[in-house]
RNA sequence: GCUCCCGUCGUCCAGCGGCCUAGGACGCCGCCCUCUCAAGGCGGUAACGAGGGUUCAAAUCCCUUCGGGAGUACCA
C-alpha cells in the first residue's frame, strides 16, 4: 500500500478550462490536501491536432488565480516527469511494443471508414457495434497498416468500487476491444492516460461522469502494465523514473457527476461554459469560485455553506459528494460573491478593484451585464480607464474612500464601474432617465440653488457638516428630505442611484460638488419646463 | 438500439426506517430600517417523478415504470 494519496488532474489542452474541469480540478486538489497527498498536473496532448500551447499556459493560469496549488506538473516540476503526455512518447511506445510482445494485443487493419461501414451496419441490424477479437477479420495482406487493439475478456464481469457511485458493474461482453496505437503509431489515450496514471503512481482516479465508461478497460489495463513488471521494464528502457516498489495500481475511483445548466441541458454560454478567467474579467473572486464550485455535488456534515479554503480542505470528503448532475446557478454564485466582498478588507478591496478601473478588466456590453459571465458581452466600445495604470496616489486615495461607501452595494467587483465615475471624471455625464425623473420635478432648482448656497457657505468639509447644511432644507422648503436629496445627487453623482449622499459628497473636492451643483440648475429648470 | 449513471423546493445541499406537519442556502414575495440603491432584520412561497411491495412505521429498503444524462471514435 503506498503511504501518500497522490491523485491528478489531467486535461487535454484544447480549449479553456471551464466551471466542470475546474470542479474537478479542485475535487482532486482538495482530496490531496485532506489526506497530506501529492496534487499532479498532467497535461494530456496525445492528440497534437487539438492541442495548443495557449490552452495549456490558459489553464495553468486559472489554476493560480484560483490558488489551487499543483506538487508535480509541468510548471512545479516533479520526481514523476515530464508532466506532458507529448513528452512520454517513448515510453508509451516501448509499453505498447512489450503488450504486443506479450500477445494481449491484436492487429485490426480494418480502414476508419470500414469501420464506420461495419458499425452502421451493426446498428441497422440493432445490434450493438462491439469490436471483438473474435469478430474480427483476419489479416488481408501484409503491406496494409493496421491498428492495434487490446484484446479484453469476451465474458464474465469486472465490478470497480466507485467513491461517490458504490460499486458498479459491467459486463465484458458489452466491452468493445479498444485501439491502443492508431495506425499511424501514435498510441490513444486509453494506453497513455493508464501508462502515466501508473508510472506517476496515481492511487485515486478522480474525473467526470462521462469517463465512468471507459474504467473497466483501464482497469483491465493496468493489470496488463503491472503484473510482470511490464511497466518497471518500459520505464528503465526509456530512462524514466521507477516506480515506488512497494505500490501496485490505482485503487480507488470517483466519477463526479456532469455540471449542467439552469435548464437541465449541457452547459451553455450563459451558464458559465466560458474560460474560468471570464469570472474574472466579470468580477468574481477566485475563493468564490472555489468555494461555490466546492458546494456543486458535495457539502460539509454540519450544512456550513461559506467555507474558506481551508475549511474545505478540513472538510472534504468523497463520501459526501452527489450522484446527480449539478446545475450552475450564477445567482447563487452572485450572492456568495457580494458575501464574500463585504468581508473583505477595505484595503484589500481596494486593491481588488484597480483592475477594474485601470483598464485592465472593461466593462461589458449592458445586454449582457446581468447575466452570466459570457463572451458575447465584450467591452464596450468607447469606455475610457478611469485610473491611470498604475494609480497615482491621489487617484489611490479617492479609490480607499470610495471603498466604504461601495463595498455593501456591490455583488461583484465590475460593478465598481457604476459607481466610480462621478469620484474620478471631471465632465460627468447626467443619466437622461435621471434628469427627467429627478430634475424635472417641480421645485428641483430651489432645491439646488439652495443646497449650493449652504454647500458654499460651509466651515468643514465633511459628512457630518454637509448632512447639517443639507437636512434642514427639508423643512426650510417644506418638503421632505427625498425630495432634498435625490436632486443633489442628480446633480453631484449623475444618477438617482449612489452611494451614500453625504459621504459621496464628502469624497469630492468642494468646488467639483458646487460646480456641478450650479451646472444643473439649467438643467433642472429646462427639464422642468418642458 | 445497446451499456452504464442519476431522480427531495425553480436551483444547490441536508435527510441514510420513527426526531419530517421534510431542514438550511440562493432566488422570489411581503414587512421593518432608510437620503437613492444596497446591506441588514423579520416573515412567507415552494419539493420527496409515478405505481406496486416490505414494515407497526418509508423521502429513506426492494421491484416496476417514467423521466433525465453519459458512453457507444484510429477524441480525450
Amino acid at each position: 500500500m503506498p503511504s501518500t494519496p497522490r491523485v491528478r488532474f489531467a486535461p487535454a489542452p484544447s480549449g479553456w478550462l471551464h466551471v466542470g474541469s475546474v470542479r474537478t480540478a479542485l475535487f482532486n486538489w482538495l482530496h490531496a490536501r485532506a489526506n497530506d497527498g501529492v496534487a499532479i498536473f498532467r497535461i494530456e496532448d496525445t492528440d497534437a491536432s487539438r492541442a495548443t500551447e495557449e490552452s495549456m499556459d490558459s489553464m495553468h493560469d486559472a489554476m493560480a488565480w484560483l490558488g489551487l496549488d499543483w506538487d508535480e506538473g509541468v510548471r512545479a516540476g516533479g520526481a514523476y516527469g515530464p508532466y506532458r503526455q507529448s513528452e512520454r512518447k517513448e515510453l508509451h511506445r516501448a509499453v505498447a511494443r512489450r503488450l504486443e510482445e506479450a500477445g494481449v494485443l491484436y492487429r485490426d487493419e480494418r480502414t476508419a471508414e470500414e469501420l464506420e461501414a461495419w458499425r452502421n451496419e451493426r446498428r441497422a441490424a440493432d445490434l450493438a457495434p462491439i469490436v471483438k477479437r473474435s469478430t474480427t477479420p483476419g489479416p488481408a495482406g501484409d503491406d496494409r497498416t493496421a491498428t492495434l487493439r487490446l484484446q479484453l475478456p469476451e465474458e464474465g464481469t469486472i465490478t470497480v468500487t466507485d467513491l461517490v457511485r458504490g460499486d458498479v458493474t459491467w459486463d465484458w461482453s458489452h466491452e468493445s476491444d479498444p485501439v491502443l496505437v492508431r495506425s499511424n503509431g501514435d498510441v490513444t489515450y486509453p494506453l497513455a492516460n493508464s501508462v502515466d496514471d501508473i508510472a506517476q503512481g496515481v492511487t485515486l482516479v478522480c474525473r467526470g461522469e462521462d469517463l465512468l465508461s471507459v474504467t473497466p478497460r483501464q482497469v483491465f489495463l493496468y493489470d496488463l502494465l503491472t503484473r510482470d513488471g511490464l511497466i518497471d521494464d518500459a520505464l528503465a528502457e526509456v530512462g524514466l523514473p521507477a516506480r515506488e516498489p512497494d505500490w501496485t495500481r490505482p485503487t480507488e475511483f470517483a466519477h463526479l457527476s456532469m455540471i449542467v445548466g439552469m435548464d437541465r441541458k449541457k452547459l451553455s454560454k450563459r451558464h458559465g461554459s466560458v474560460s474560468i478567467q471570464e469570472f474574472a474579467r466579470k468580477g468574481f473572486l477566485p475563493e468564490t469560485i472555489v468555494n461555490y464550485l466546492a458546494l456543486l455535488g458535495w457539502g460539509p456534515e454540519d450544512g456550513r455553506e461559506r467555507l474558506d479554503r481551508d475549511e474545505l480542505v478540513a472538510a472534504f470528503g468523497f463520501d459526501r459528494v452527489s450522484r446527480s448532475a449539478a446545475a450552475f446557478d450564477t445567482d447563487k454564485l452572485t450572492a456568495f460573491n457580494g458575501e464574500r466582498i463585504r468581508d473583505l478588507d477595505e484595503d484589500e478591496l481596494a486593491d481588488r478593484l484597480v483592475p477594474y478601473l485601470d483598464g485592465t478588466y472593461p466593462p461589458s456590453n449592458p445586454d449582457t451585464e446581468d447575466d452570466a459571465p459570457d463572451h458575447e458581452g465584450g467591452p464596450v466600445a468607447d469606455w475610457e480607464p478611469l485610473v491611470s495604470s498604475p494609480p497615482s496616489a491621489e487617484e489611490r486615495a479617492t479609490l480607499r474612500g470610495l471603498v466604504p461607501l461601495v463595498q455593501e452595494r456591490m455583488q461583484r467587483l465590475d460593478e465598481v464601474q457604476r459607481y466610480a465615475p462621478a469620484f474620478f471624471v471631471d465632465e460627468l455625464t447626467l443619466e437622461p432617465a435621471s434628469v427627467q425623473k429627478v430634475l424635472g420635478k417641480a421645485g428641483a432648482a430651489d432645491v439646488l440653488r439652495a443646497a449650493h448656497r449652504e454647500l458654499q457657505a460651509l466651515d468643514d468639509w465633511t459628512a457630518e457638516a454637509i448632512e447639517g447644511a443639507l437636512r434642514p432644507l427639508a423643512d426650510e422648503l417644506g418638503i421632505g428630505f427625498g425630495k432634498v436629496a435625490q436632486p443633489v445627487r442628480v446633480a453631484v453623482t449623475g444618477s438617482q442611484v449612489s452611494p451614500p449622499l453625504f459621504e459621496s459628497i464628502e469624497l469630492m473636492p468642494r468646488q467639483r460638488v458646487l460646480d456641478r451643483i450650479e451646472a444643473a440648475i439649467p438643467v433642472a429648470e429646462d427639464a422642468g419646463a418642458g
